[in-house]
DNA sequence: AGGAGCTATAGATCATGTCTATGAATAATT
DNA sequence: AATTATTCATAGACATGATCTATAGCTCCT
């Protein structure tokens, strides 16, 4: 296995692509000696000659346009490759792989999104929703650039930057007028009937938490799958929802919501921005990074 | 633009390939910090990181890997064009390109042929006939590789090499098997049949003129278009064929023709072997013309 | 804690690619 | 025919830049 040096090849294609090692000279910014004798190097390496020379410069022997004919597309791909490269590095290109829930990505990562979509059109845009431990794992496995999930993670491979502050609160439709301005106790709230998210969700959690360390249990009189169905069913009056208030922040203002005030210092979450330690991130994923902090 | 050392690609390959800078080193025969060095330059030819260090080695970034989808393809074309170079240097494939006449490929060129076939059965051989001045511009036009016809050859860009010597003359068969021994006259020759090759053959022509300077005019009683016919047609007895010797040695061993001498010298004919002057053969052309040789 | 991987960095070295200068050949000028 | 302007080839000097050695830092494993 003797492979020559690649460079030479990049000399023998602009040789044969001009037919005159002047210009092959020229075009790479060397003299002709160097290109002759690049040329030289290969044609001893592989014993044949792979140029005539004439008087007014040089043509492909058999062997050189057989040689040609691999070289032409290998530089040719070579070319594109640069090209990419390129694409890549101003953001022409490539894609932007997010990990997180619905609900951040509608409230918290719309305008971002939209905003780096808008500079950046040709950088596909993939959102994958799933819950906290997924999105770990899809970091993990390099599915996804970016996670975006509640704090705390604790997880040594990954470095996690902090993004907005989430505050939990009560919010109620006009229905329970009566309670704006008030600060309920935990009793009191509880007479009402409270929406909140399902399941597994981390603030669902941290809710309940709270309750049981004042020695109450909240359980919901009803539970809903979405943020957008939260907010709905407490305009309509069909109870409390229990929601991040960042996410309702336009109901709030316009008064179609109020927040229900308790007597009780209610959690504040970090939304973190979880990468990969040590892995380096693509250029839109940077960019785009760039954009939140 | 810029353009890379495309060297550097080829570390790039090896690093990317065994996922390891140490092994792409020791693939190399280079050390593990000029491989790093390398991976440096072309990341920061870039401004994008290619690959992600991690404790066991190296492993492609998103844009690493678009990177690699080129270079790998780029990469396996160079060592196919190599791997080409070293098959036509060795004379497992190519091509070889002989312009002559049918007659000089059958009754001289042919067991060379056969020679040259059976020790190199990748070379595909091509046999292109035309007459003389046709083989000329075949070889000016690239479309053979050589050229053998019958000499003198005057043209400054031909090289031109002596092949056998052809010495033409008159045969019979039995049919008029008294003028076996004798040596005739001109004009006792011109009382038989004469069966010629027609039109604008070398050896036609030289055997009109012969006879011209000698004031004799010498018109063929059969003009036939093959060399076999020459033969076919005096073993039969419907004349005397001039022919050249060595076409008929075989028949003129065993006997079913001989030679009808005339008391003038008969001219003699050198093949030539044409090959274009200050262009480099091929590796099978030359390698066949040694053999002529 | 120590060892065995890995890669990164710094600086010295030296080989290799590149240059200048020149020659030789050919073709187009004059 | 002599002159000029091309072309590529060659030789030798030079210097750039690739490569090396030595070392450090990191992670993982024993």
């Amino acid at each position: 296995m003797s492979m020559n040096n690649f460079e030479l090849y990049k000399v023998f294609y602009w040789a044969a692509k001009t037919g005159s090692l002047t210009k092959a000279a020229k075009t790479l910014f060397l003299t002709q000696p160097s290109v002759s004798h690049a040329i030289k190097q290969l044609e001893d390496s592989f014993g044949v000659a792979l140029f005539s020379r004439n008087s007014k410069g040089v043509s492909l022997t058999p062997e050189g346009a057989t040689l040609y004919s691999y070289i032409e597309q290998s530089h040719i791909l070579i070319g594109l490759a640069e090209e990419k490269m390129a694409e890549l590095k101003k953001l022409d290109s490539g894609e932007l792989r997010i990990g997180g829930s619905d609900s951040l990505f509608k409230h918290y990562l719309l305008p971002y999104l939209e905003a780096f979509h808008d500079e950046h059109p040709g950088i596909k845009l993939q959102l994958i929703h799933g819950t906290t431990p997924e999105i770990i794992t899809f970091l993990k496995e390099g599915r996804i650039d970016l996670g975006v999930v509640r704090m705390p993670i604790v997880d040594p491979q990954l470095e996690v930057r902090e993004g907005i502050q989430l505050r939990d609160c009560f919010v109620a439709g006009s229905r329970y007028a009566e309670l704006k301005g008030q600060l309920l106790s935990m009793e009191q709230l509880l007479e009402y009937p409270i929406i909140l998210f399902s399941r597994n969700s981390r603030a669902r959690k941290a809710v309940n938490d709270l309750f049981n360390s004042h020695g109450h249990d909240l359980k919901p009189g009803i539970e809903v799958g979405s943020v957008d169905l939260l907010i709905e069913l407490a305009r309509k009056g069909l109870g409390i929802s229990f929601i991040t208030r960042e996410f309702v922040s336009r109901e709030l203002e316009e008064g179609s919501l109020f927040e229900v005030k308790l007597d009780v210092k209610m959690p504040v979450a970090q939304v973190g921005i979880m990468t990969l330690r040590n892995i380096p991130l693509t250029q839109a994923a940077s960019e785009f990074l760039g954009r939140i902090g």
